[in-house]
DNA sequence: AGAAAGGATGGTAGCGCTATCATTCGCAGC
DNA sequence: GCTGCGAATGATAGCGCTACCATCCTTTCT
């Protein structure tokens, strides 16, 4: 008997991968037996699991994801959505959430949404056809479709960086109480005129909501809260431009606070390029806590947030989840501090 | 007859995700033709097209990707293997990458290595298990087992940031010759005490890559040239320290030469605080083009890198070879410039 | 009109793996 | 010795989809 396809058999078999039956013929074990030593190896016998690995290595056999994941209808896939990765802080956020997953064995399906939610409803779709284990978006805002997909899934669903009504899971911190926080420190400094930059705030909406917080302290105090909305997502580019438009369109201006550090730095750089002075001339506030408003001179004063431990936080909360232990908090503050630096 | 399952038969379907069959049924054709529908609009009729399409939507089907993959042996996905998230240089190869990619339907399955070529081999049999359509890999060098399998597999292997001996395709820069640009340069500036600070070159071996540039140009002008290895990867923070270990190490130099601009930046502002002017007391040099090299005052002198462009580049190859078209430039080299600042 | 060519559709048989159930085997307990 | 039990192993039947080939029904050409 020859090992030729019999014909009038249809053969479909275009890769010469090696397969898991090639291993069981190979160790001399049932293919099931095979799959057992590799996926749950407390299940058979010493010698079953060892011939099995001599097997494996020897014939260089590389395990077929896809038809597992097919077979189990589990796929140790994660999927991530981030509304853009020139942005640091998510880059941080997949950083934190990398190193815990991978340690665990899932693999991660990266998609940006480019702070579109078409996009992400696109991107959803196309990830739940994976069957991820799991699913991790930055946000609590979807649209219709999206939500209603997401709400029919029953797998976890994890939506990082801002708190608020999440559909199951949550890891964030709280953005109006944020730019309170920050407006806070501002008029506690002496600064009256204070005016906020940001960059499509309907878009990147947390920088938004900062703004709320902002706008409702300012109005506490009576002081007016004015918004410049740049047209550019942060950049150290938007931040000069942002400057340049503020001493246009409000001269007395004593303090800005900007979305982001990205702007804030753009800004507090493009100051002393012009001579002005921060803080005396001119307050800069940031927020994120990124290095480099740490190594500015004056120090950028901001509110750090914790984005690789939102990443880990989230990662662990899932692989509890995954594993199937109870979820006790499905919400979690990780907070933030305000970081005074000589720039206010 | 009931939809019940027959009994005696293994029930095995444990999500209630519409299949493709009910798709099928529901639009009164087969499932193969429902199938033809939605990847090959072109094959079947007006009339079986939008019949499908509308079952489609009412019963809100979801394709299953996994099962399609496997019965088709493509999968739609690329990897992508990077060293790092935390150096943005990546990131912004991954942002290129991704742009291309998703507009043509793939999808980006994403490792980091952390500068292991162990977790590389790790990290490239776990992708190929996905039947991925192609792999992206930062850099050449890989250790004896990932190349065996590299070798052996047949999908198109693209190979990203330095120039050289590629298994398949390659796409990046050179950077020897970018050392010897840069040192060059400084010669020519007038400096002869140079330092090069680097960090983890057995790791970050690109950057090795152009401290050999650097020396053979300092050496050929019979000029020393130290190095300075630090133990933390590029930083602001690690260049401040380089600066300090360099002045306490050769007092008398004049410029250094550093690995990235992230080490440079930290240096030169550091340099600052400390009173140092730039580049009269000391001259700082970098390499990449990050923003902020050059929102800095002096401005940085350092060598723009392509990053975007290598990761565009690299798609759009691939998308030429995944769709079947032959490419003629099997090595593409993207180039760099050197970016004379104030800083030197 | 009839044949040839081409387009649309469908039946069948896998893709490579694992869930499920059945079987075998060894060993303790009476 | 026999039953009962759990551990180890195996046979079978899918997971949901698409490749392959066969069929059917148009269209076009002689």
């Amino acid at each position: 008997m020859s090992k030729e396809p019999i014909s009038g058999t249809k053969q479909r078999r275009r890769s010469d991968q090696v397969t898991l039956s090639q291993v069981a013929e190979a160790a001399g074990v049932s293919p099931i037996t095979a799959s057992r030593a590799l996926n749950h190896p407390d299940k058979v016998s010493d010698r079953a699991r060892h011939s099995v690995h001599t097997a494996v290595e020897r014939l260089g056999y590389v395990p077929n994801l896809i038809a597992g994941s097919l077979a189990s209808s589990r796929s140790r896939l994660v999927a991530v959505i981030v509304p853009s990765l020139v942005n640091t802080v998510f880059v941080e956020v997949i950083q934190g959430l990398q190193e815990t997953l991978e340690a665990q064995g899932y693999q991660i399906l990266l998609g940006n949404t480019d702070y579109d939610l078409d996009r992400e409803y696109q991107l959803v779709r196309t990830f739940l056809g994976w069957s991820c284990s799991a699913l991790v978006t930055a946000g609590l805002r979807h649209n219709q479709a999206c939500h209603t997909l997401l709400a029919n899934w029953n797998h976890p669903i994890m939506e990082v960086m801002e708190l608020g009504q999440a559909m199951d899971l949550n890891v964030g911190l709280d953005h109006v109480t944020a730019g309170r926080c920050m407006a806070s420190h501002l008029i506690k400094k002496g600064y009256r005129h204070i005016v906020y930059v940001g960059a499509r705030l309907s878009q990147d909406y947390r920088a938004g909501m900062r703004f709320e917080g902002h706008k409702a302290v300012l109005q506490a105090n009576r002081l007016a809260a004015p918004l410049v909305e740049l047209n550019t997502l942060g950049s150290l580019q938007a931040g000069a431009e942002g400057l340049a438009q503020v001493l246009a369109h409000y001269p007395q201006t004593q303090a800005i606070h900007f979305a982001n550090d990205d702007l804030a730095a753009g800004a507090l750089l493009a100051a002393q390029r012009q001579g002005l002075r921060v803080p005396e001339d001119i307050a800069i506030a940031g927020f994120n806590g990124l290095p480099l408003g740490q190594h500015v001179t004056p120090q950028l004063t901001t509110i750090l947030s914790p984005r690789e431990e939102i990443g880990r936080l989230a990662a662990s909360t899932l692989i509890q989840r995954l594993s199937g232990k109870a979820v006790e908090h499905r919400q979690h503050d990780v907070g933030f501090t305000l970081q005074a630096g000589g720039s206010t």
